[in-house]
RNA sequence: GCGGGCGUAGCCAAGUGGUUAAGGCAUCGGUUUGUGGUACCGACAUUCGGGAGUUCGAUCCUCCUCGUCCGCC
């Protein structure tokens, strides 16, 4: 996939972070984790510090100084899991700010201004993400929803020549809304589709069922992007699929929490046995935290809340996640990605030690 | 030696004559999926310094004892 900030392999994994530093690490530790582009939020600039700002520091590239490509997301999820008040109408989506209380706005054409403002290089479609469990009345009515605000969503867009504009598939559960709303969001030709709504507080067999019955409705020579997702065995099954984008706050949300990924099993670093282990996280793992730190200096920072903790095992937890994406890929090109993984059950576990 | 205060979990600490003895820290686990970063959930005192007594029933009342702190000799 190209972008003006740079190629991106796929599949791929983006590390999100309101900015660049995804909370703890500066660019240069990102991208040396491997990362090839980042995604970053208009719901949150918006709020702070305002897309002017942005736009008169020269964009989100030079303002976050990430030369890499940017992703940024609509807002429509913010606005599900964030606003504690708020209505939705066709129109849009008014809410109060969680910041000041102030009444805002947004509507497919304000996310698109301020997305054309930040300057990334693919922006999302406003979209309407409906919760887990949702009625079909509720979900039919997202549908519809997000296939009208993508066309306004398309007529406000300024700048189309050198920013990717994706559709984002809703529909839930519902295998029939699924098609529906990739067959009316394929009529726009855009750039790239994302699949949205799930991981949603869905159960994780649902999302498979839902990946496997929608990604093969998007068009396979564009990048399709399954949104906030995931787990290794999640990203298996959907690259199975043909997804080839992910994004997911997991490797730097645990990594806060103490939970590291080795070897795709998730362990808590501040238990017990880590305390006198002089290891690595991962001797086979090449970031730059198992280069240099032991479990247990890690356990010691992350049990005193260190910050330097938090950026260790965020690096691992995003190396280690990149690292697997590439795997993937490399099993694609050499054709050895369906015996080496069994996409078709959501739990088995990879073999990563192959 | 005399007078007084206090002893509740590893630490701090609430509390009542009747059986669930608050809470916090620490400890031990778990959770986290299109990110308001340091969060959330669970476990953790058959027992209230020790002994005897009063009582249907004592962590709580009485006596003794031990420990500790403060005054005075």
């Amino acid at each position: 996939m190209h972008t003006p900030h740079g190629d991106i392999p796929t599949p791929c994994f983006m590390p999100v972070g309101t900015l660049a530093n995804v909370k703890t690490l500066t660019p240069e530790q990102v991208k040396a984790a491997g990362a090839h582009i980042i995604l970053s939020n208009t719901y949150h600039l918006h709020l702070q510090p305002g897309e002017s700002i942005v736009q008169d520091a020269g964009g989100l590239h030079q303002f976050m100084n990430w030369d890499g490509p940017i992703l940024t997301d609509s807002g429509g999820f913010q606005v599900f899991s964030l606003s504690e008040m708020r209505t939705i109408d066709d129109r849009g989506v008014t809410f109060k700010s969680p910041r000041d209380g102030s009444i805002i706005e947004f509507t497919p054409e304000k996310s698109i201004q301020i997305q054309n403002d930040l300057g990334s290089d693919i922006i999302m479609a406003f979209d309407e993400c409906p919760p887990y469990p949702a009625t079909r009345e509720a979900v039919m009515q997202a549908v519809r929803r997000t296939t009208e605000w993508i066309s306004r969503c398309i007529s406000a867009h300024r700048r189309s020549h050198d920013q990717a504009l994706f559709g984002i598939v809703q529909g839930g559960v519902y295998p029939d809304l699924r098609q529906q709303s990739a067959r009316e969001l394929r009529e726009f030709e855009l750039p790239g589709y994302a699949i949205g709504g799930v991981s949603v507080g869905e159960p994780p067999e649902l999302i498979e069922g839902i990946v496997r019955e929608t990604a093969p409705l998007l068009p396979s020579d564009r990048p399709r992007y399954l949104m906030g997702v995931g787990t290794h065995p999640e990203m298996v099954a959907a690259v199975a699929g043909g997804v080839d984008l992910f994004d997911c706050v997991i490797p730097t949300r645990w990594a806060r929490h103490g939970t590291v990924v080795v070897r795709g099993e998730r362990i808590n670093i501040k238990n017990l046995p880590h305390r006198r282990d002089y290891r690595p996280l991962d001797p086979d793992c090449h970031c730059y935290t198992c280069a240099h730190y032991s479990r247990a200096y890690l356990c010691h920072l992350i049990r005193s809340k260190e910050l330097l903790g938090y950026t260790l095992l965020a690096i691992h937890n995003i190396a280690e996640l990149m690292s697997f994406t590439t795997q993937m890929r490399q099993a694609i090109l050499d054709g050895s990605f369906s015996s080496r993984w069994r996409p078709q059950n959501f739990t088995s576990s990879p073999d990563l030690n192959s």
